[in-house]
DNA sequence: ATACCTGCAAATGTTTTGCAATGAT
DNA sequence: ATCATTGCAAAACATTTGCAGGTAT
């Protein structure tokens, strides 16, 4: 977990430093929140969440630093079909794919190696080079499933 | 061929019947150009499709007719990450997934039947009634990765 | 006649951007 | 000093909606 930590670091100081990138009070506290908060935040989620330590951090500047987070590598933008991007951190976790619950909105997360081995084999099949991939599952989770509203 | 044709008449005649709407110029040259266009069509394309045919019909409308293709099952809305809804049509087809060149915007359609079985066997392990999937492998197709620009 | 539909323009919700002021190195 | 970064408000998008007039059955 320290390893992951200081791996993150390393790539976001190296990231910011190739691209002459600056170190300030709102993006420190946006990243430490982000990264500190487990789940698939909008972010809407982390602005209000960044706003509770500091209110002097504008949602245009959660915007611009989810967005560097993202192409440095660091982040991945969601998007689960409810019209907001939603983040999540990306580095020392596995690669992982989503069900989700069109009724209550929860999100499960889960990981399946021989999926990937196909999809790596279909894409292999038709010439292409992935370099990412989403895969998501909506329906009822157990619970909606038994309350019938 | 002529029979998915009929059967897709069929399943919208009743839909709108039970709905109680109506067939209206507007709608009819919207879904007749929808069903002939192959391809994964945002509503922008659809509707300059549509005015190159009849120049009195707005957008709204072919948003509230897409919607109403959507809801009754005839048409899947797709979002491959551009901004843009785009929709493909959904009766006469087996469910497919999509290679999405991140360069050229191509978009490539496969089948897998033993990812589609893994799904369901993943969605079972967590309880979920899954409805419906999407699984995006984003990366360069073959022209792209031989062209470096 | 009675709903339903449509076009229009205004409204919405999310995300981006121009700009002058502020801040980091 | 220099150049990146910020907040703010305005702009940009895609999409939805209210409403008055038009249309299908």
């Amino acid at each position: 977990m320290t390893d992951v930590l200081a791996n993150r670091q390393q790539i976001l100081a190296r990231y910011m430093s190739e691209h002459g990138l600056k170190s300030t009070r709102q993006r420190d506290l946006i990243i430490d929140t982000f990264f500190t908060t487990p789940g698939h935040l909008s972010v809407e989620d982390l602005w209000s969440k960044v706003r509770a330590l500091d209110q002097r951090v504008s949602v245009a500047t959660v915007y611009r630093t989810m967005k560097l987070l993202s192409d440095s590598g660091l982040a991945h933008a969601r998007n689960f079909g409810d019209g907001q991007t939603r983040y999540e951190a990306a580095l020392g976790r596995e690669h992982h794919d989503h069900l989700i619950c069109t009724r209550c909105g929860a999100i499960v997360e889960f990981e399946n190696d021989r999926i990937e081995t196909l999809q790596d084999a279909v894409a292999k099949k038709h010439g292409f080079a992935v370099t990412s991939h989403k895969m998501e599952l909506y329906g009822l989770c157990k619970d909606c499933q038994r309350t019938r509203s």
